[in-house]
DNA sequence: TGTTTCGTACGAAATATTTCCTACCTTCAA
DNA sequence: TTGAAGGTAGGAAATATTTCGTACGAAACA
């Protein structure tokens, strides 16, 4: 059988859930389950207060998130560098669904029109520049 | 709360393991559990026989595979496009982690080196093509 | 022909993930 | 000082996904 491949990261990968949890806390800074909850619930689908949570209590346990509890309202905050673990969920991605060919996935996404010039241009620039 | 965007396609989406078996057959075209199962044993993890036969059904229900039972040895074939699954899995990815930027998840795979010299020009010249 | 091998069907167990109920504490305003 | 509002903790239920045991039929073959 295939050799499993080494653990690059010491945490945990967030599920689908959890990963909604972080993408909030990414963009807002630290935040109370109240604070979450109500971004989840506007952003994305309904869920009970408590659901959120216990949801974030678990992400503590998992090394997640970390938790400030020296006030009532528990202040809650990322464990996991954004750029880190977006990175490692997108090497994943490439490797499973492009068998790690980045080119491959770059292209279906070219492909997939939706991409304005300017952007198209900056990109041209990123690649000129690792280019060289 | 945000509305649940519009369904873009028909078939229920492949989970993890499902996925496995869609790139084997994807891969070696249509064929029958034993051979599914033999790459998967060979290429990522030991699972038993009837475990991927049972998966495999499943699949069928869901409308994932389709399968020929005139001979005692079923055949399963993808009932699902390739380009059009991925597709679809990946804008949903870009979706979650990159707010639907695709340019952002590119500059982040460039970023992450491994692209060779020929797999960049390549990207330039589509990126070229798709510019005028 | 017997028996071993290989196939499918299907239920159920094992896991993983998500959701929410209940209990109980603190704060705040009437 | 009481009750309503809003906190946390934790267990348990609900779902989703994965795995496998058992039963049983067909094929291969000794």
């Amino acid at each position: 059988m295939k050799e499993k491949t080494e653990e690059k990261h010491s945490f945990s990968e967030p599920t689908k859930s959890e990963l909604e949890i972080l993408q909030v806390i990414w963009k807002h800074g630290a935040a109370t389950v109240r604070f979450v909850n109500e971004q989840l619930n506007e952003q994305k689908r309904e869920v009970q207060y408590t659901s959120t949570l216990k949801l974030m209590q678990i992400m503590v346990e998992k090394g997640l998130l970390k938790r400030d509890e020296t006030q009532m309202k528990h202040v809650y905050s990322s464990a996991v560098e954004e750029a880190k673990t977006k990175s490692l969920l997108l090497d994943k991605f490439v490797e499973n669904m492009y068998n790690g060919s980045a080119s491959s996935l770059m292209m279906q996404l070219l492909g997939n029109k939706k991409t304005t010039k300017e952007e198209l241009d900056a990109i041209k620039k990123l690649i000129d520049q690792l280019n060289k």
